[in-house]
DNA sequence: AGTGCGGCCTGTCCGC
DNA sequence: TGCGGACAGGCCGCAC
């Protein structure tokens, strides 16, 4: 499912709900393991604590107790869910239930299981097995610009620019969809060796990504099939969406078919004329 | 060290 | 209508 924009608008749906330093009453979670096992002991470290704030680095939803981190992936099909009490038992799909003070209970439901949690201490956070290695916000600008997209660049003879910007070394939050659609936008083949790209390619590049991304987020993400944010509403992105998907269309700028290809086990679309 | 692939899972869709 | 296979928005861990 989820790429930086999707994970965004999850953040900002849960947010709204969540009232300021709710305590964590309850915590329920399936017998069922995800992509990972649960970590241990996960009810009784967390009971108790407040929650201060739900941030995001990269993909990962982070809820940040007083003590600890929740780490949430989504996987592909997550999503988080309100449900104004949570029954006897979860229901199908359903893997957790976060009850917090004052608040319907948040559900997290996941029907093919390649979401995961992760429970750390703040302190460690940063240097956790899940970020430590992580390329630069995108929608940061004094991490993510030019000089350094052309910097990581040199060197990189090999592979191709579009399994190099969803590389999460490069930079966070780009993946299928988005990787397609930013190098549209910028005029590149998602073959071009990254090495090979001039500054001003980078400078394009750059400028690219950030505005699919953010773009993407105003419409509250892409919804394919799977995607819907915390209140049900599926992201709107889908419409305005130049390749990703639109196998043998017309591009919207020059009427060539969009083309399909596979690179690195996963699709790429592509205006053959528009991209050099 | 950089790159590509298998695997994790279920659901859906398409062709026969 | 049923069935097999391909595919799906991610990413770790491994082989080369």
């Amino acid at each position: 499912m989820p790429e930086l924009p999707e994970v965004e608008t999850v953040r900002r749906g849960l947010s709204r709900l969540i009232s300021d330093d709710a305590e964590l009453v309850g915590l329920k979670r399936s017998p069922q393991k995800l992509r990972f096992r649960f970590p241990a002991r996960l009810v009784e470290r967390l009971q108790g604590q407040r929650l201060r704030s739900l941030e995001r680095r990269a993909k990962y939803l982070l809820f940040q107790f007083e003590r600890h981190t929740l780490l949430q992936h989504l996987g592909m099909t997550g999503s988080w869910r309100v449900r104004p009490s949570v029954g006897q038992s979860l229901e199908l799909h359903e893997h957790v239930a976060l009850s917090l003070e004052g608040m319907p209970a948040l559900v997290y439901h996941d029907p093919r299981r390649f979401g995961y949690f992760d429970l750390i201490e703040r302190e460690q956070l940063a240097g956790c097995r899940w970020l430590h290695h992580l390329g630069p916000e995108p929608l940061v600008a004094a991490d993510f610009n030019t000089q350094y997209l052309y910097d990581i660049s040199r060197g990189r003879g090999g592979g191709s620019v579009k399994t190099f910007l969803m590389d999460q070394k490069t930079v966070v939050g780009v993946g299928n969809i988005y990787a397609s659609e930013a190098l549209f936008l910028a005029g590149i083949s998602p073959e071009r060796p990254p090495g090979r790209l001039s500054r001003r390619e980078c400078e394009v590049l750059v400028e690219s990504i950030r505005q699919v991304l953010t773009q993407a987020i105003e419409k509250g993400g892409t919804t394919i099939r799977d995607f819907v944010s915390t209140g049900g509403e599926l992201g709107s992105y889908a419409g305005s969406l130049l390749v990703y998907g639109r196998n043998g269309l017309p591009c919207g700028r020059c009427g060539a078919k969009i083309e399909t290809q596979r690179q690195a086990g996963r699709a790429t679309y592509s205006c053959p004329k528009c991209q050099r």
